[in-house]
DNA sequence: ATCAAAAATATGTACAAACATAAAAATATA
DNA sequence: TATATTTTTATGTTTGTACATATTTTTGAT
């Protein structure tokens, strides 16, 4: 881990002392409501200005992060709304970490054009296709989920990548794109037809339906992720703690 | 409502900017995508620094209420509703953050033996009732959430209480009772006969059904809470960074 | 007419400088 | 000793300035 600066990097610097900052919190020395240095300090030892560390831990003061208060400094908060589990494991990692061998039911690339709200997240034209991947996975006895993944054309996918490996880590190792941030929104669905052909179920019976916004290290949108899981078979768990 | 600022008053003049790009955004002429003028105009026009307009927009930006593209300008975001906050909302305070006045359908209190399950989490024994409160909730058209909760007799509800106020509230105030850590299971379910009858749709028809487990300040465990949303009318919000 | 280069225009980044203000700590006063 | 008062120290506010950069529009060359 870096602990500096560098001043020629093409990366903002703001966006240094934001990722800096987030590593810095998360050492033990830091955790659970100590000061940062102050401001002025602070800029000094990174060598930058104190209105761009300011830019830096505003973002992080927004996410709660961080406390700022007057006289006192700049306090670590404490941890909030750690939506545990799930959230960062992939599904095949999390599958491997549960001992159930996953088995690919289906694997489908093509290339279409992006409707407008697609278009919009990935902010593109509707011009221009761009990949989507489905998947139809599960255990060796049954398929239990239908994914369908599209993916931001700035990643240069060509659709020869081996999409049974686990999927963030061939985007981080063979394109260099990293999820950074996940917005997820969870539902209730009735499976139409074309989701109960794929799960075996009968039309109309309920689905957790799942919307994801993926974005990069520079909080850019790469994926858009839709998850159709059969009831019963999936379980999403939070865990959430007051910040007061 | 006023459309210039007021340098002599004793509020920062970002903060001043920042409620006037609220109201502006709220003005018909500025919905759905339009433009603002550019930042060096508006700037001039409110006779405010370019920088100081910047930390207003800033923060309007963070919200998602504006969206800033390099040439294009600054433009009204798409209206979201993401409730980002949802965790620590409870139904009532969150429906009426969003303008929705809330009904109670049904609400009923009782005294049941705990099964091993709830006794379980609780640590209590099995043959002492304990309170449970169900409720039949919804806007003024349909009634959308039941809820079915059991609390820990430590809190010493008599069931006299009123239900109809914001629960965490009521607990907190009455009860000194500070719900402190969640924990949540989210999954998708076909309605039974009784949720069915209580959502009024058809059985089999799904249901988002949450699971809630609440700790108080001590992380001991304090309410058990089971919530059926009719399908469509309830979606769940999960922002999740990633940390490693 | 087509395609490439240049200009225009918006936001994006970065710094320096100054003064305001809240709250704790140090000091002075009763 | 207890209570005002002042000082100190951190963040908070605000401006001015300069150049970078992504995109569109305009202009120019083939």
């Amino acid at each position: 881990m870096k602990l500096s600066i560098d001043h020629k990097s093409a990366v903002p610097l703001h966006i240094q002392a934001e990722t800096l900052l987030r590593e810095m919190i998360k050492e033990p020395e830091y955790q659970a409501g100590k000061l940062l240095p102050n401001e002025v300090d602070l800029a000094k030892i990174l060598a930058i200005s104190r209105t761009t560390l300011r830019q830096a831990i505003n973002k992080l003061v927004y996410e709660e992060l961080l406390v700022r208060k007057k006289r006192l400094g700049t306090k670590v908060a404490q941890s909030k709304m750690s939506s545990k589990s799930m959230n960062w494991l992939s599904f095949t990692q999390e599958m491997q970490a549960r001992g159930i061998p996953i088995k690919n039911y289906e694997l489908h690339v093509s290339w279409v054009y992006p409707d407008d709200y697609i278009a919009n997240f990935f902010d593109i034209k509707t011009e221009k296709k761009i990949m989507k991947l489905e998947r139809l996975r599960g255990n060796a006895d049954e398929a239990f989920v239908y994914f369908v993944s599209y993916f931001h054309p700035r990643i240069g996918l060509t659709g020869d990548e081996d999409f049974k490996k686990p999927l963030y880590e061939m985007l981080e190792n063979e394109h260099s794109v990293v999820a950074n941030l996940s917005k997820e929104e969870i539902s209730a669905r009735a499976a139409d037809k074309l989701i109960a052909g794929k799960l075996e179920i009968d039309p109309g019976s309920p689905v957790l339906f799942r919307k994801r916004f993926v974005f990069d290290q520079g909080d850019r949108p790469m994926e858009y992720n839709l998850g159709y899981y059969k009831a019963e078979s999936f379980i999403y768990t939070v865990e959430s703690r007051r910040n007061s």
